[in-house]
RNA sequence: GGGCGCGUAGCUCAGCGGGAGAGCGCCCGCUUCACACGCGGGAGGUCGCUGGUUCGAUCCCAGCCGCGCCCACCA
């Protein structure tokens, strides 16, 4: 063993071992309990970042914990093939040959796409493993696999057969670039600067003008009212009034609605429901037309008249020259204000009204609603909880078609006449007229109408199989903030729906990683961090370690320190493993504890023991990793192998089969965070049953009574002392004699003075009835314990 | 605009009602036979500000100031 420990080769030795053994495999005949998790599916384009890194660590910490306390464990691996996202990739990459998606037709797009995909694709459970994530690899799903299209089509029959599907010309949020509608929640708000101008709107039967305020004038020509808020004073006279819109010298009623801002502008809205979300809700209360003046391609239309074909930009100049040569241009300022713009191409939306799909949320979300509120399924931490009550809650209905090629196909045909029939297969008539000329709905679906499903539909839903029947509901799920309305909230109402039973029961939200200046970490403004990078560098267990110190707060900086914690971490427990091994030939591990260090470090080990799991069982795994390496640095080599040294080179029986078995636990307790190095040392202890990412995890045990604390006492006085052991000194003592031994040299004076400040503060504060009777239970019971140690220690310098 | 969170040692952060902590960095001393990715010692802090509750507040409450993330149709 090399002094200085190498993660490099250890590291990928491991992974490929655990696999090949079959370490991983989760087996439906296995009857043991289950611990699943159905890990978030990554974009298959795409690539690990910190955020999916971390993710990954949590849950294979969590993962290895179960699989060595005797679960059965399913951590599943796959990929989403991410509609949009992955549609856009492949039509950048088509630019940049000079060709376009149009040119190359559907069909042949699609097969483009899947070319793309077994090229491009499918390096991201390279990663995982690299980071020694503990999946199921020969379960690998993707969502657009044979068996998934079949469950996504299963999904949108069972909802259209609850009454719960519905086609609607709405307005939504539209992507020029795209040519596709797009969620809400697939859009970014970007801060721009604008202009705000105010134009005249002329009564048309007389004297006199209402002013409006636009940042759009070219949507003037789609206007059909001017609203104003019912409770305006200023305005309450015009309502039922009309006016003439510039430009088109349209006719057009003031009429009053609530959803008017009187605060803002003047307070007088034009009306542009073809154009605009608040205005299409005015439009369809007050029953007003729905002109449209804007394309699918984002220029001016046919019905902006002489303007069709014009940018908005040139269109709005018109117009607004327009106005200005009649006198009905007030002014115009600079405005900075937040607009739309895709998440994946950045293209200004435009909200148009057009045909889409939807799914009402009115039934869907109260079941889900239920088990959230009764605490059946939790988010942690607890914030999040509130907020994903809060989010389903307000969902509003949800557009789940798509006009883009890359897809699940809605499983929709229409016939001739329009009637809709739904089905699982291409049917042979349409239901309501039994025409035979049945056309295919182009529309693909959202990607997250599948992604809904995955935790059934990656054990063979709709189909009823063993790994269903085995594997499902699962445990948890772990993922980022933002996912939890497009993903956690409809995993669980889907769940709820075609499974009857909550997929899992626990949701850790885990931290957003922000560049080390505090922004967020994004690869188009080169602020992300490669995780590949860091393990290259600093070893996968350093780098998981890393990742769970750091994984505390809600939105953490990324340190390199703390993943250089690790790699010390890791080799420091190499060292302490070498001294143990390279001093206990032929020595079987057995805690055969005698002197009072020994029976203290396996009394600390079973502490450390038990605040692993609790911090573990409670996703705290920043704690877990804390405790770690103070168990690790303070006690065990500082402390307990400083001790026990000589006791090893004199080949002390007893003293070798303890420390030794010391060593067993301890490796137990770290594998889940640091599996690589933590193997590689067991594989070199005597006797090896098994490997140990399947060894048992330590059972509780009981230490001597009070071990711990009277060690502790005697090594806090003897690190104040500031006198270094001497080796050869220190296997003659025990701890009450080393003290002894030590208050010679120790500061002892200033020590003493200490103690005896600190006994007269508990004395005085016990003293204080206002304090005894005052001052919760336990905190008083813990200034006694100071008083009784304060004391001890006194004592024992004393002599 | 709404929600959530954060301001503690130069940096990254723990602590969350009774002694101000860790790691890194810095200073001093150690080629001690597991480890210099180490060992021992040390310097460094009005615990963002202002009030309130309390015998006592870094910790609880309120209000400010600063920062961040997520969300959002004020034209």
């Amino acid at each position: 063993m090399e002094p200085l420990y190498r993660p490099e080769g250890v590291e990928q030795r491991w992974q490929d071992t655990w696999e090949a053994e079959g370490l991983y495999a989760a087996d439906a005949d296995d009857d043991r309990p289950t611990y699943v998790d159905a890990h978030p599916p990554p974009n298959v384009t795409g690539a690990a970042h910190m955020g999916t890194a971390m993710g990954l660590t949590l849950a294979d910490a969590l993962v290895r914990w179960k699989r060595m306390q005797g679960y059965n464990c399913l951590f599943q691996p796959g990929y989403d093939h991410a509609g949009i996202s992955t549609q856009y990739q492949v039509e950048r990459a088509l630019e940049a040959e000079g060709r376009s998606r149009q040119e190359v037709g559907r069909e042949a797009f699609v097969e483009l796409v899947w070319d793309w995909l077994r090229r491009y694709g499918q390096t991201i459970m390279g990663q995982f493993r690299r980071l020694g994530a503990s999946m199921d690899y020969s379960r690998e799903r993707m969502t657009m696999d044979e068996g998934y299209t079949r469950a996504v089509m299963r999904h949108f029959v069972h909802l259209w057969e609850r009454g719960w599907l519905y086609r609607d010309n709405r307005i939504a949020n539209w992507c020029p670039y795209h040519r596709s509608s797009l969620s809400d929640l697939e859009l970014d708000h970007v801060e721009t600067d604008d202009e705000l101008v105010s134009v005249r709107y002329p009564f048309a039967d007389g004297d006199g003008h209402v002013t409006i305020a636009t940042v759009r004038p070219a949507t003037i020509l789609a206007d059909v009212a001017v609203a104003v808020h019912p409770d305006d004073e200023r305005y309450r006279e015009l309502v039922g009034r009309e006016v003439l819109v510039p430009f088109v010298e349209r006719s057009v009623p003031v009429i009053a609605d609530e959803r008017v801002e009187p605060e803002f502008g003047t307070g007088a809205l034009k009306v542009t429901p073809g154009h605009d979300p608040t205005d299409f809700e005015i439009g369809r209360a007050h029953g007003l037309p729905e002109p449209m003046v804007i394309g699918p391609d984002g220029l001016m239309s046919e019905e902006a008249g002489e303007l069709a074909g014009l940018t908005q930009e040139e269109a709005g100049a018109r117009v607004l020259a327009w106005c200005e040569e009649r006198g009905l241009l007030e002014s115009r300022e600079p405005y900075r204000h937040t607009i739309a713009r895709c998440a994946r191409c950045h293209s200004r939306i435009e909200p148009l009204i057009s045909l889409q799909w939807w799914c009402r949320m009115d039934e869907l979300r109260q079941p889900a609603l239920a088990a959230l509120r009764e605490g059946r399924v939790r988010y942690h931490p607890e914030s999040q909880h509130r907020f994903a009550i809060d989010s389903l809650e307000h969902a509003p209905d949800w557009n789940i078609s798509r006009q883009i090629w890359w897809g699940h196909q809605l499983p929709v045909w229409y016939c001739p006449d329009e009637h809709i029939t739904v089905a699982e297969s291409e049917p042979e008539a349409c239901v309501e007229c039994g025409s035979k000329a049945l056309r295919r709905e182009q529309d693909v679906l959202d990607t997250w109408f599948s992604s809904a499903l995955w935790p059934f539909a990656t054990l063979g839903w709709p189909d009823d199989t063993p790994d269903l029947r085995r594997f499902y509901p699962g445990d948890f799920n772990i993922t980022a903030r933002d996912i939890i309305r497009l993903w956690e909230n409809r995993m669980i109402f889907a769940g709820l729906e075609l499974m009857g039973e909550l997929p899992f029961r626990d949701v850790i939200i885990y931290s957003i990683v922000l560049d080390p200046k505090g922004r967020r970490m994004s690869r188009t403004l080169g602020t992300g961090i490669d995780p590949l990078e860091l393990i290259d560098e600093h070893g996968a267990d350093a780098t998981r370690y890393g990742v769970l110190k750091m994984s505390s707060a809600q939105d953490v900086r990324f340190s390199v320190g703390a993943i250089e914690e690790g790699r010390r971490l890791a080799n420091k427990l190499w060292n302490v493993a070498r001294l143990i091994l390279m001093n206990t030939e032929g020595v079987e591990p057995a805690a055969r504890p005698r002197d009072l260090e020994e029976r203290w470090i396996l009394a600390r080990i079973e502490s450390a023991r038990v605040e692993v799991e609790a911090n573990l069982g409670s996703f705290q795994f920043a704690r877990v990793a804390n405790a770690l390496y103070h168990l690790i640095f303070d006690d065990f080599c500082d402390w307990y192998a400083e001790a026990i040294k000589p006791r090893l080179y004199a080949k002390d029986e007893a003293a070798q089969a303890t420390a030794l078995a010391a060593l067993e636990r301890l490796l137990k307790l770290l594998h889940p965070a640091m599996p690589h190095v933590t193997e590689e040392i067991w594989t070199q202890l005597p006797a090896r049953q098994s490997r140990l990412i399947v060894a048992p995890w330590p059972a509780p045990e009981a230490g001597e009574p009070g071990d711990l604390q009277r060690v502790q006492d005697a090594a806090a006085i003897y690190r104040r002392s500031g006198v270094r052991i001497r080796l050869d000194d220190v296997e003659q003592r025990i701890f009450d004699a080393v003290v002894r031994e030590q208050r010679d040299a120790a500061d002892l004076e200033g020590e003493v003075a200490r103690l005896q400040s600190e006994i007269a503060r508990a004395e005085r504060m016990l003293g204080d009835e206002r304090f005894v009777q005052n001052a919760p239970e336990d905190v008083v019971e813990g200034e006694r314990e100071k008083l009784a140690r304060y004391r001890r220690e006194l004592d024992a310098l004393a002599g």
